[in-house]
DNA sequence: AATTTAATTAAACAACTGTTTAAAACAATA
DNA sequence: TATTGTTTTAAACAGTTGTTTAATTAAATT
């Protein structure tokens, strides 16, 4: 897009573009990082109308925030709930459906974790559904295997060890890219791969 | 130490106690959310001397990267580099150091996710490292394995589920403890007993 | 002891920050 | 059309930011 086209997309109504550049610009930069102004160019859009629809730059983030993350658990939570599926076919597609997310979104875990590492509690919401999740059908069948002793750890490794190996190719991308070990499109080929692999690695694991 | 105390350590000189105090607040709260006044009052020197010293908060910050990533790799480089280990010999002992370190300190990959975060290739000591990384022992192993077959998938797998495995628990460790799901003491205990589970379960990825 | 150099200080600076204001342009309604 | 409410604008505001200055104190050198 030209400096030109990039102007004004009028079909769009002045709220929806701001949230929308304040979206591209907190996940690129960070929240400290990011300036109001920062946003209100990116959208064409002046100045005041932040606030004018938001109130504050904090509030704005926040909205922004909650949404994201909202979106992303109720993705997860008909997979983690699912009474009908075993803990591997859970994992299954709990991979699946994450790795798809960070293809369309590869910055989005270095803005979680510069956020979340940051200390303030902006982020209340992360909390709340990380215990969801810790209650979740999913969890259960974990602790239910290691208390019958078909699973010999702490099942919480279970989850930093899926949450890890799908999540860490994206936090390195750009070591990766930037020191010449994989271009953008190999590195789009190994992900895309891993979708495939990393259930396997942890069937392995589980019954080791 | 109470307020009192934690005055002037007159023991240290000036330059040591600025870039101390500097560590601290920017592994902290990051590049963009450090005041230099942060720096000043943490290590109760007059503010202009951060100047003084250091030139620019920037200049600052660089130095403090580049001393902590030099020092990484040099206890990495040693050991990926020993050509009479075996692969899994040395990825247990990339395990232990890695986590020992993550044990002593926790918000260390913060640093290293604000560098990536400020995009700019600002530092070249790691891409440098990363071409060292890129020509060791180590992964002359890891691709020759792929070449003879042995070894099923892309060998920069092996890299990213090990690191993945190593680093994202403490990634996540503030959303575990906020969300009472680990104490700290918990936590603890499970990373230390993930030191032998991790290459355990690297062995069994290695040879699936 | 006298002189030069280095370290420290409080204050100021100019640019930048999030936010507000007051007026103008626009849209809806009667 | 006249009136009302909404959206947009440029400008200003007050506080913060990184950095510099000019004066003072301490240390080193002669």
């Amino acid at each position: 897009m030209s400096k030109a086209e990039k102007k004004k997309n009028l079909d769009t109504p002045t709220e929806e573009r701001l949230k929308e550049a304040a979206r591209k610009v907190f996940t690129q930069k960070g929240y400290a990082a990011t300036r109001v102004r920062d946003i209100a160019a990116e959208a064409d859009i002046n100045l005041a109308l932040v606030n004018y629809y938001f109130r504050s730059k904090e509030k704005l983030f926040e909205l922004i925030m909650t949404e994201t993350i909202q979106n992303l658990f109720e993705k997860i939570k008909p997979i983690i709930n699912d009474e009908t599926t075993t803990l591997i076919e859970k994992l299954e597609a709990i991979v699946d459906q994450y790795i798809q997310l960070l293809i369309e979104n590869p910055d989005f875990p270095l803005f979680i974790v510069n956020e979340l590492m940051s200390g303030s509690n902006k982020l209340p919401i992360m909390t709340d559904n990380g215990k969801m999740f810790f209650n979740s059908h999913l969890v259960k069948q974990l602790t239910q295997m290691h208390s019958s002793g078909k699973l010999k750890f702490h099942p919480v490794n279970i989850m930093m060890n899926t949450l890890g190996m799908i999540i860490f190719p994206f936090l390195a991308r750009p070591l990766f890219l930037r020191s010449g070990i994989l271009t953008p499109e190999a590195f789009r080929a190994i992900v895309e791969e891993r979708k495939k692999l990393i259930p396997v690695w942890l069937t392995q694991i589980i019954n080791s």
